[in-house]
DNA sequence: GGACCCCACTTCCTATAGGATTTCCGGAGT
DNA sequence: ACTCCGGAAATCCTATAGGAAGTGGGGTCC
């Protein structure tokens, strides 16, 4: 019998070098301090994270999939620029489709993920919470006190998906997640988005709770809606 | 003022090496003569396509995706195993869910593409007439038959999508379109699902045609459940 | 006879190098 | 002042080479 844990450590880093350039690099778009429109140099990239462009090539060739990088072949790669208008409603038409057939097909057997959402819920109060709090002090909130609130309005949708039991689903859900986050990242302007994003997703848990479908699937329209609203609001002020 | 043809022709030259390996692999999985679970090396791919194993590795990333290979860390691709009941009883359900989204969308902007949906129909049912044919002739139909036949029925579902206008919908239903066609394949069986395919899309193109949209969706509805029957009642005999 | 180990082969993964193309910038011409 | 052009630098793209890990087979020991 050999040891076993230093085995499990290491398949940790059994995950080839692809998959953590992926990781660091869209940490990075995702930190959204990085111009749209700006060239993403290969060469560059693999010197900044000091490996060789070959991983840094797949990452890309990855990244594109998620719509935060375009590629125009031979020219290289940009980050993508700002979602316009019109796909942004696009956007939401189709999360808002996405969504509800989850919180449909959930419904029905959402009871064994119950405390899960109901754990994710309330973390995700805690972070709003903190939020308002930082908003009130004055106007800077720390990045990391959004990343975590996005964490946490992210993992409630996702425990969503889990119940429904869909890898399609979930695969599209996850896909849109990038435009997504972009997205969010734009909405969370007021203190008040905080609290009603967050009260609207305690209705949709209530209704899985009593096991209404109908309910949850128009709480979560309600939410889905509330959120585009908000987000043309901020959009055109 | 410089010539343009020229120009022009050498464009469609210009789309790097990797997306023309990634469409001849593709084919070639499609083709289906390859077994489930074998092998997908690297470097072989790279002899046999005469090019170097850097294009295919991108083009891997980018098969990845569509679900036809699997990768395992430093063990390489495989190509897919075929898709289990489960696994089907989710892919119907997804493509149900955007096909009946896309057609509800559709309906009301329809008008415009009606004339492309005509055209595909009467292709698909030229298709159809010629694999029902080859069926009653004997069993062996030519592939290059069964190929033209569903790219004509898929012909029709895009262009549903592309008078939906979303182009989120559409990059979805292109995700599925691989697991689709490897679905299709075993679908089609004998003359009457063929017959029956075409008229439920009839239906489809008669509702829009009204501009029904309750009448498009029903219709829709019937036509994805109407394949799943089938393909059902192929699985298990 | 079965299980274990060692070794060669294959394959993946990464790094480096070179050719082709694009981009950028400065200068000349209109 | 604007346009056009030419060359240099940066960049993409592909090819080749080598180290590391996995795979399979044969031999040996129990």
């Amino acid at each position: 019998m050999t040891a076993q844990l230093p085995l499990r450590a290491r398949d940790l880093e059994r995950r080839g070098l692809r998959d953590r350039v992926y990781e660091l690099i869209l940490e990075m778009l995702l930190e959204g301090d990085v111009e749209p429109g700006s060239r993403l140099s290969i060469d560059t990239l693999a010197k900044q994270l000091d490996v060789s462009p070959t991983p840094v090539r797949e990452a890309m060739v990855q990244l594109e999939r998620t719509g935060l990088v375009t590629r125009e072949a031979l020219k290289g790669y940009r980050v993508a620029p700002p979602l316009g208008r019109e796909q942004l409603s696009e956007l939401f038409d189709a999360r808002l489709m996405l969504e509800l057939e989850a919180t449909r097909l959930a419904a029905p057997r959402a009871q064994p993920v119950l405390d899960e959402l109901r754990r994710a819920h309330r973390l995700h109060q805690a972070c709003a919470d903190r939020v308002v709090e930082a908003m009130e002090q004055g106007p800077d909130v720390p990045v990391r006190m959004t990343q975590d609130y996005f964490e946490a309005d992210g993992a409630f949708h996702r425990a969503i998906f889990a119940a429904a039991g869909n890898r399609y689903l979930i695969g599209m859900h996850e896909d849109l997640g990038a435009m997504t986050h972009r997205l969010r990242q734009a909405v969370l302007r007021g203190t008040s988005d905080v609290r009603e994003a967050h009260a609207e997703h305690g209705r949709v848990l209530a209704a899985l709770e009593r096991g209404d479908a109908d309910a949850a699937t128009a709480a979560m329209r309600a939410h889905i809606e509330g959120v585009r609203t908000r987000s043309v609001r901020d959009e055109t002020p």
